[in-house]
RNA sequence: CGCGAAGUAGAGCAGCGGUAGCUCGUUGGGCUCAUAACCCAAAGGUCGGGAGUUCGAUCCUCCCCUUCGCAACCA
C-alpha cells in the first residue's frame, strides 16, 4: 500500500472547444496539482499528465458553424487552455493533446490489439443520416417541435424545456442542425465492447478491493454494477478523429471516450521513454482526478479497456469531485453563465494563488458546492490577508524592529509552557496536513495550514513583545530578561513561518517563493521533509524587509464581477437567434393558406388534474361548444391543477392526437412564453361562448 | 420512472448511537507589533419532514420532500 514506487497522477483531459472555467479547476486541476507538488516536496518519482481531449462531434460543429476546420478549432481552445493552466501553476509535467502523433499512434495500436484478440464484437444497426452534409446525427443533433410542451427547439433526445425524454422519431418536423435536412434512417456498422463480460472482474476489483474509494464514486460504481453492463459501441461514423484501423471502416472513428482516456498513455510517452515503468509496473500508484460526470469512464469502461487490452496498471484510486455552482446557479458554459479562469487572469493579475486558495478551501468534495464573489472576497480579506499573510508580516516587521532583522537565539532555559505549546503545535501540523492529503482531503489539509497560523497570531498575542519590550533597564534598551522573552517568541515565530511555507507550498506555490524570498533561503527548504522542523532558519541569520503577501480585495471589484457575470449572461438560446435574425421572426414567411389550415377554437376548462409519474404534464377536460375533449399539456410548473378549473383557452383542435403518458391527448392549448421561462395562457379579453372560433 | 450523492446556526463545512462542533459573518469587550489587520467573549440550530428500532438517534431502518449528477448513441 505505502510502498509504491512510482505516482502517476492524471487530470481529466479538458473538452477543447471551449476555454476552461473554475469548475473546472475546482473540480481536478487543483486537487491533482496539489496532490503532485505535495509528491515531489516528498521526493517521490512522481508523473502528472494532462492534454486536450481534441475528437469527437461537438467539435466538428463547431468547426461547421465557424467555418473553420476542426483542427483550427482545437488549435485555438488547446492554446487558450494550456495558457490558463500554465498561469495557473498547474505544473504538468506534460500538458499533451489528442490530435497529436503519438496519441493516434497509440489510441489506434490499443484499438488493435482489442480487435486483433478478438474483443469487439461488431453490430449493423440503423442512425439518423443527414444526406446534405453526408453526416450520421447523434440523437442530440436532431431537432424538432417537442410532443409534450410544443417547444420548436426540442432536442431528439431531451427537450430541455419541460424535461421530456424523447426519441428522434417522436419528434414534430425532425430536423438536422447541421443543414435543416430531414433525417433519414440508415444502416452502419460499428464495434462493440462487451462490458458485461467484465462485471465479475469490475465487481470484485471495486467493489471488493476498494471500499476506500470515496462515498460518491464507489455508490456510482455499484449503481452500474448492480444494473447490469451492456455492451457500448467503441467506434463513430465521423471524419474527425482517429480512424478505426480495421478494414472495411471507412469514414469511422473511434468513440471519444475510448480514445480520450488513452491520451493519458500517450502524453506519458511523449514525456518519458520509461513510460512502460508508469503505465505496466504493479507498484506505480495511479490516481486519476475528474469531476463527478466522468465517474463510470474512469471507474469502469477504462479500467475494463486496460483490463481487456493487458498489461496496464489500474487505477489505485479516483478522487472524484462533485460540482461548483457560481452565486447560486450551476456552471452553464451556453448561457455563459462562468468564471473563465482566461478572464480571471486578466482581471486579477497576481492573484493566482487567491483563486487556487479560494477554490481548494471551497472545493466541492462531498457535495455540490457554490462560489460567490462574496466569499471569495471573504476568503481573501480574512483568511489570506488577516490570519495568514498578517501574521507573517508582524512576525517579519516585529523581528526587524525588536532583533536587529536577524534571527535572535532561543533561550531553552525559559521557555515556558505557551513556547512549548506551540512547538509541539508546529510538529503536529505536518501529521495532519499529511493525513488528510493522503485522503484526498484537500479542504481539511488546507484548513489545518491556517489554523497553524491562526495558532501563531494568538501566541504571539499572549506574549506580546511589544509590551516586553518596554520594560527598560536603566540604558534604554528592553531588559535582558525581557530581551531573553522576546527572542524566543520571535524565533519560535520564524521557525513557524518557515513551516508555513513548507506547508503552503503545494497549496500556493508563488506565495511559498515569496515567503522564501524574504526569508533569504532557497527552493530546497521546501523540501517536505523539513516540515515540523523547528531549526528550519539558523540564529543570526538576517532576513529581508517583508512584503505583503496578499493585497485587500475591494468591494468595488466583486460588485464588478458580479455584474459582469450578470451582463455577460447570454439569453436562452431561442430568445437570442430571434434578436438577431430580421424583424419579424426567426420561421420563414407562410400565406394565408398555411394558417388557415389551423383549426382555433375557445374552451373552458371543466376539470383539471395531475398526471401522475410525469412532473410537468396537466390532463383537462375542455369544454368546446359541441364536444368536450381530453388534452394533455406541459404547464404543470406554472398552474395548478384546481387554478386551470374554468379558465378560458385557445385550443388547436384539429391536431393529430398524441399519447403521452398513456393518455391520448386531443388537441393542443396555446400559451406564451416570457423570457424567464414562465408560461403564461392564452385566454380571450372577455368571456365568450365555448366553441367559438379563432382566427 | 430507475440509480447514485447531498440536505446540520446568516454563509461554508465537520461530526455519524450517549448533554450539537469548526471557520467566516454579526454583536460586545481588549490590544496596538501588524494590510483599521490581531486577541477574548457572546448571541445564533426542534441536525429537510414523518414513522420505526433502541434505555437513548443528527448518526441505524423505512417512507416522503428538495437539490445535483448518471443512464436512455449528449465528451
Amino acid at each position: 500500500m505505502t510502498d509504491f514506487k512510482r505516482y502517476l497522477i492524471t487530470a481529466a483531459l479538458p473538452y477543447a472547444n471551449g476555454p476552461v472555467h473554475i469548475g473546472h479547476l475546482a473540480g481536478c486541476y487543483i486537487p491533482a496539482d496539489i496532490y503532485s507538488r505535495y509528491l515531489r516536496a516528498q521526493k517521490r518519482d512522481v508523473k502528472f499528465v494532462g492534454g486536450s481531449d481534441e475528437h469527437g462531434v461537438p467539435i466538428t460543429i463547431r468547426a461547421m458553424k465557424e467555418g473553420i476546420t476542426p483542427q483550427q478549432v482545437v488549435d485555438k481552445y488547446h492554446a487558450i487552455i494550456r495558457d490558463s493552466f500554465v498561469k495557473m501553476g498547474i505544473s504538468f509535467d506534460i500538458y499533451s493533446r489528442t490530435s497529436g502523433k503519438v496519441h493516434h499512434e497509440t489510441a489506434s495500436a490499443f484499438f488493435k490489439k482489442m480487435y486483433e484478440d478478438g474483443l469487439f464484437e461488431e453490430k449493423e444497426t440503423e442512425q439518423y443520416y443527414d444526406e446534405k452534409t453526408k453526416t450520421f446525427l447523434a440523437d442530440r443533433y436532431i431537432t424538432g417541435t417537442c410532443p409534450v410542451c410544443a417547444n420548436p427547439n426540442a432536442y431528439g433526445d431531451q427537450c430541455e424545456k419541460c424535461g421530456s425524454s424523447l426519441s428522434p422519431e417522436q419528434l414534430i418536423n425532425p430536423k438536422s442542425t447541421l443543414s435543416d435536412a430531414v433525417p433519414v434512417k440508415k444502416q452502419t456498422k460499428h464495434w462493440y465492447f462487451p462490458l458485461q463480460q467484465y462485471e465479475s472482474f469490475l465487481r470484485t476489483w471495486i467493489l471488493d478491493e476498494h471500499k476506500e474509494w470515496k462515498n460518491n464514486v464507489y455508490g456510482q460504481c455499484k449503481s452500474w454494477l448492480d444494473k447490469g453492463l451492456q455492451s457500448r459501441a467503441m467506434t463513430r461514423d465521423s471524419n474527425w478523429g482517429i480512424k478505426v484501423p480495421v478494414k472495411g471502416a471507412e469514414g469511422k472513428v473511434l468513440y471519444v471516450w475510448f480514445d480520450a482516456p488513452i491520451g493519458y498513455i500517450s502524453a506519458t510517452k511523449e514525456l518519458t521513454g520509461a513510460w512502460a515503468d508508469y503505465w505496466c509496473r504493479e507498484d506505480t500508484k495511479l490516481v486519476h482526478f475528474i469531476g463527478k460526470d466522468n465517474i463510470v469512464f474512469h471507474c469502469i469502461i477504462f479500467p475494463a479497456m486496460l483490463k481487456a487490452h493487458g498489461g496496464f496498471v489500474l487505477p489505485d484510486n479516483v478522487p472524484a469531485n462533485e460540482f461548483l455552482n457560481i452565486e447560486g446557479e450551476k456552471v452553464s458554459t451556453s448561457r455563459n453563465w462562468a468564471v473563465w479562469v482566461d478572464e480571471y487572469l486578466k482581471d486579477f493579475p497576481g492573484c493566482e494563488d487567491v483563486l487556487r486558495y479560494v477554490l481548494c478551501a471551497n472545493a466541492p468534495e462531498t457535495k455540490d458546492n457554490d462560489f460567490t464573489w462574496k466569499d471569495f472576497q471573504d476568503r481573501n480579506n480574512s483568511e489570506l490577508v488577516s490570519i495568514f499573510g498578517n501574521f507573517v508580516n508582524r512576525t517579519f516587521v516585529l523581528m526587524h524592529k525588536l532583533c536587529a532583522g536577524k534571527v535572535p537565539k532561543l533561550h531553552e532555559d525559559i521557555l515556558d509552557a505557551t513556547d512549548k505549546a506551540i512547538m509541539s503545535d508546529i510538529q503536529n501540523a505536518r501529521g495532519k496536513v499529511e493525513t488528510a492529503l493522503e485522503n484526498f482531503r484537500f479542504r481539511d489539509a488546507l484548513f489545518e495550514i491556517i489554523d497553524l497560523s491562526r495558532k501563531g497570531n494568538k501566541y504571539m498575542q499572549e506574549k506580546q513583545p511589544w509590551i516586553v519590550a518596554k520594560q527598560t533597564s536603566t540604558s534604554g534598551q528592553p531588559a535582558a530578561d525581557a530581551q531573553k522573552i522576546i527572542d524566543n517568541c520571535l524565533h519560535l515565530c520564524l521557525q513557524l513561518t518557515a513551516n508555513l511555507a513548507v506547508l503552503i507550498n503545494p497549496f500556493l506555490p508563488t506565495t511559498a517563493r515569496k515567503m522564501l524570498h524574504m526569508m533569504k533561503v532557497v527552493d530546497k527548504m521546501l523540501d517536505w521533509e523539513n516540515a515540523g522542523k523547528l531549526k528550519l532558519l539558523s540564529v543570526g541569520y538576517s532576513l529581508r524587509e517583508p512584503e505583503l503577501l496578499f493585497r485587500k480585495i475591494e468591494d468595488a471589484e466583486i460588485t464588478a464581477q458580479v455584474e459582469k457575470l450578470k451582463s455577460g449572461l447570454v439569453k436562452p438560446a431561442k430568445i437570442t437567434s430571434m434578436e438577431e435574425s430580421k424583424p419579424g421572426n426567426g420561421k420563414p414567411e407562410i400565406v394565408y393558406d398555411d394558417f388557415a389550415k389551423l383549426e382555433l377554437k375557445t374552451g373552458l376548462v371543466t376539470a383539471c388534474e395531475k398526471v401522475e409519474k410525469a412532473d410537468k404534464l396537466l390532463k383537462l377536460e375542455v369544454d368546446l361548444g359541441k364536444e368536450r375533449r381530453t388534452i394533455v399539456s406541459g404547464i404543470a410548473l406554472h398552474y395548478k391543477p384546481e387554478e386551470m378549473i374554468g379558465k378560458q383557452v385557445i385550443v388547436v383542435t384539429n391536431l393529430a392526437p398524441r399519447k403521452m403518458k398513456g393518455i391520448e391527448s386531443q388537441g393542443m392549448i396555446l400559451t406564451a412564453e416570457d423570457s424567464d421561462g414562465k408560461l403564461q395562457l392564452l385566454t380571450p379579453e372577455n368571456s365568450v361562448t365555448p366553441g367559438s372560433n379563432v382566427s
